[in-house]
DNA sequence: AACACCGAAACATCCGAGGTCTGTTGCAGG
DNA sequence: CCTGCAACAGACCTCGGATGTTTCGGTGTT
């Protein structure tokens, strides 16, 4: 095994261990170099790897540290992983979220405190008329990882604020106004967070899954029909 | 920003573009550094993160490859994050692996195949009266990753893959059987396999559903009940 | 007390020289 | 003609040092 590969290890094992805990300084390159037995440069590859996926924080000047290690931090590096996936596996993954995200939202009824739910309610008024395709995936974003933060559980916001990434997003809402599913998306949103105001975890349950399934199905006959994606064929879908 | 991160983002547009197609072999370090503007050292930094999460594999006397990309392989980097989150948020995770789990029974319910259903059956067998704790690990990670397989979805089932980690488990695993719970869940797993036999997905997913949940439970009670004050703190646990 | 300057510490980047592994090529033998 | 072995070239691996940049903290001036 490459000694880089070692280095990431043994890295890995001090933090899990303790040695490392969340926040403190690593030595300096070339002490813990020689520490680990090998070069700075080796040494450099491991830390900019572990720095990819949030492990370590390093500042130019200052030093090396572990970050905070909470699950958001080190779910966001799927966010990177999540982009390489585009055409053909968006379905796999908006299965999935299609099983959490009702979840999420079942749970969010219960545990959301009434202040969070109030400006969920903000949130929905905040959308104009007509808004711009920008301002629709910003606002639909924002909507949905508050339910999720609601949810009271790190990871499952983390790993839904992952899979509605802003990457696969902004194309699907690019087609789904091109066919004026503004309104009834709006009348979801709406409806599901009646629900959680409500109190209501089963309805708001419901109501996220007919959102999600309706996402999915309008993507399923978008690239389902055919490859071509200029063939818009059925302009059903989406809902019934 | 970083030459090296902007490496990163230049490598991964270059495969999401298309200009690097899965399998493609990447130009040589000095040639693709000249091209990129940076050191070879600096590139190599970039090359090794992306190879921590999957996305590069690189042979020694070989090249640098792109990777099939399939979600398993990608999805696979999060066991090595997931490894980080020991004793304070292992309730989270297993709280969305509560939610997955059942779904994907269901779904295996509806779509596993006979053949695969067959193996599921031999597996139960398999385990002898009164196994090591490495035989039972080993089996029930099988079990359950064969299932979420046949869930027909590769992202739900890395997902899975990934939160029932070999890490996590083992240790559950060492204090259920010393209670003597381990009659119990070969009960449910054998539950589980025959409503997945009798293709009953709905009994499938509450049988599911059911086992998680015990072990939740009984892991909430083990690490100390005054974490969540929603929680019932009734004594019940797990186990009858 | 507030501000500007300066130097030490630490990371960022680059370079060039060996080392090691892998796939290929060419030759000899069957 | 096919097979097996050995040498070769290509590509990555590792190293250590030199130089640039950024940050932090101490110092002196206003």
């Amino acid at each position: 095994m490459p000694v880089t590969d070692v280095a990431i290890d043994k890295i890995k094992d001090m933090i899990i261990s303790g040695e490392l805990a969340p926040g403190d300084r690593l030595p300096k390159e070339a002490e813990l170099a020689q520490r680990l037995g090998l070069s700075r440069s080796s040494l450099r590859e491991a830390v900019k790897a572990l720095c990819l996926i949030r492990v370590l924080d390093v500042r130019q000047g200052d030093g090396t540290y572990v970050t905070s290690l909470e699950p958001n931090l080190l779910l966001d590096a799927m966010t990177f992983v999540v982009d390489f996936h585009r055409d053909d596996t968006v379905l796999d993954f908006l299965a999935v979220r299609r099983i959490l995200e009702p979840a999420a939202t079942a749970l969010a009824a219960l545990h959301m405190s009434d202040a969070d739910i109030a400006e969920l309610g903000t949130l929905l008024g905040e959308l104009e008329d007509s808004p711009t395709v920008e301002a629709l995936v910003a606002n639909d974003l924002q909507f949905h990882r508050k339910i999720a933060d609601g949810s009271g559980n790190p990871v499952l916001c983390s790993l839904l604020d992952s899979l509605s990434g802003p990457t696969a997003r902004a194309r699907i809402w690019r087609g789904l106004t091109q066919e004026g599913a503004v309104a009834k998306t709006r009348e979801q949103h709406t409806a599901i967070y009646e629900a959680i105001a409500a109190r209501e975890p089963e309805l708001a349950r419901s109501w996220a899954t007919v959102h999600v399934a309706g996402v999915e199905q309008w993507l399923r006959n978008a690239l389902g029909t055919a490859d071509d994606p200029t063939a818009d064929a059925e302009p059903a879908a989406e809902a019934s």
